[in-house]
RNA sequence: GCGGAAGUAGCUCAGUUGGCAGAGCACCUGGUUGUGGCCCAGGGGGCCGAGAGUUCAAGUCUCUUCUUUCGCCCCA
């Protein structure tokens, strides 16, 4: 213990791996504003009854999963598990349904959960995470659907799928969830593991969701919540997916998908990777209009998405690319008496907008030359006392071991031709 | 919260029935005047995760603990 260590669950991303997240938070600032959404950045730390009233307290996020602790006036804080709830909170909290019909933000950063660290699942872990806020019409579910899918399309992420499925709506889910369940109560118990038999009652569309392979088998002829859906619910789902289809975006139905969260209806998705383990779910978001005014405000719909940005890294990894840009130069002397000229230098280059190391020890030639190569320098600089009198520097192309002298003013003008 | 596996050099790992702490890669320095990658030579690096115990002797055996990892659960 004499160690001091990193908190368990809590990673340090050094250059390779923060290469990754900065070129999500690119492709998402790039995608994003072309749909119109803004970035909302909010709080990490919230009041702990905001995530009790949004995420259900009966979702195990809640129950036990949530990093809380009472401030110096005993009230009671906690690190936001998720994304939505603060969008929520700071969109009631200053009126924007007043100012406009529709909000669009999109938000990146940390969130935290205590769980048990395994591939892919962090304690705190990161997300990019859109919501829609106003639209009541199909459309907005299948433009989100649309620009979450061109955003991973940029990420080069290989083979992953979009599955959708609709939870329906206060007025047709009570009705299916007791057909479900009287269905589930013919069958003999025997054949549905523990969890399953608990989830019966408390939430049985969960029993659909589960991953034992009896219960999948058992349950695989249970009614379809598509099927028992109100014909508006169906509608709505019929318009995203067509919408879907006319844009060449490739989906799967899942009966079996039922998000964890509880405000969500209608519809909701997932994208998930086959390739990356246990944990393969990658994005995932729904429709959640019951959400804003649970919460005490407006009765506005809503409809969003995360993704987990480790998950995403995970996968970004796998085709071997460099994500770390090659810097310009790298600049060493090979005396004490060059080091002064060697400094300027560097700084002139740097005025110029170009990249690289300088190197603050007096090096050897050989030295210096395996420091520039490890560098992955475009151009290996070399101040020795010949260069110092001749107001020179050479300029080494590391590519193909072309070398010249180039006068001091003029080299970034060399480097850059 | 529940299971399985693993912790030895910066990284990947050897280490026999308990008997001097090792290799490869990486790093540094050289291989005669100031030139990288390949090759060769040399060098720096270790509380063997931590703490107890057994023993003349523990990297090795026992217990505890911490951490990592793969699952379960849940979720992004």
């Amino acid at each position: 213990m004499a160690q001091i260590q990193a908190i368990k669950g809590f990673a340090d991303l050094f250059p390779e791996d923060s290469a990754l997240f900065l070129r999500m938070e690119q492709a998402a600032r790039e995608v994003f504003p072309r749909y119109a959404f803004g970035e909302l950045r909010t709080p990490l730390l919230e009041y702990t009854d905001l995530f009790r009233r949004s995420i259900g307290t009966e979702t195990d996020v809640v129950q036990k999963e949530m990093y809380t602790f009472a401030d110096s006036k005993e009230r009671s804080m906690t690190l936001r598990p998720e994304a939505t709830a603060g969008v929520m909170r700071a969109y009631i909290e200053h009126g924007v349904h007043a100012r406009e019909a529709v909000s669009k933000f999109f938000t990146i950063g940390p969130m935290f959960r205590h769980e048990r660290p395994q591939k892919g699942r962090m304690r705190q872990f990161h997300q990019i995470n859109c919501e829609c806020l106003g639209p009541r019409e199909a459309e907005a579910d299948a433009e989100i659907i649309c620009m979450l899918m061109e955003f991973l399309g940029r990420l080069n992420l290989g083979d992953i799928t979009l599955q959708i499925n609709s939870l329906g709506c206060p007025n047709c889910r009570p009705a299916y969830r007791k057909i479900l369940r009287d269905w589930l109560e013919s069958l003999d118990p025997a054949g549905l593991c523990e969890d399953c038999r608990r989830r019966m009652e408390t939430n049985p569309l969960r029993v659909l969701d589960c991953k034992v392979p009896t219960c999948r088998e058992n349950t695989a002829r249970a009614p379809v919540m598509l099927e028992h859906q109100c014909p508006e619910c169906s509608a709505h789902l019929d318009t995203v997916l067509r919408h879907l289809r006319a844009q060449g975006v490739s989906f799967e139905i899942n009966h079996r998908l039922v998000r964890g969260l509880d405000y969500y209806t209608r519809t909701t998705f997932e994208v998930v990777s086959g390739s990356i383990g246990a944990q393969g779910s990658v994005a995932g978001g729904g429709r959640y209009d019951g959400l804003i005014s649970s919460l005490g405000g407006p009765d506005v719909p809503g409809i969003g998405f995360a993704c987990g940005m480790e998950r995403l890294a995970l996968l970004m990894r796998e085709d071997g690319e460099h994500f770390l840009s090659r810097p310009d130069f790298y600049l060493a002397s090979l005396d004490d008496s060059c080091r002064d000229a060697a400094f300027e230098l560097a700084q002139i280059l740097r005025g110029a907008g170009l990249g690289g190391t300088l190197a603050f020890e007096t090096r050897s030639m050989k030295s210096a030359m395996r420091q520039a190569d490890k560098s992955r320098a475009r151009f290996a600089l070399i101040l020795g006392p010949d260069e110092l009198a001749a107001g020179t520097v050479a300029v080494r192309n590391m590519e193909n071991g072309e070398q010249r002298a180039v006068s001091r003013a003029e080299a970034a003008g060399a480097l850059k031709a």
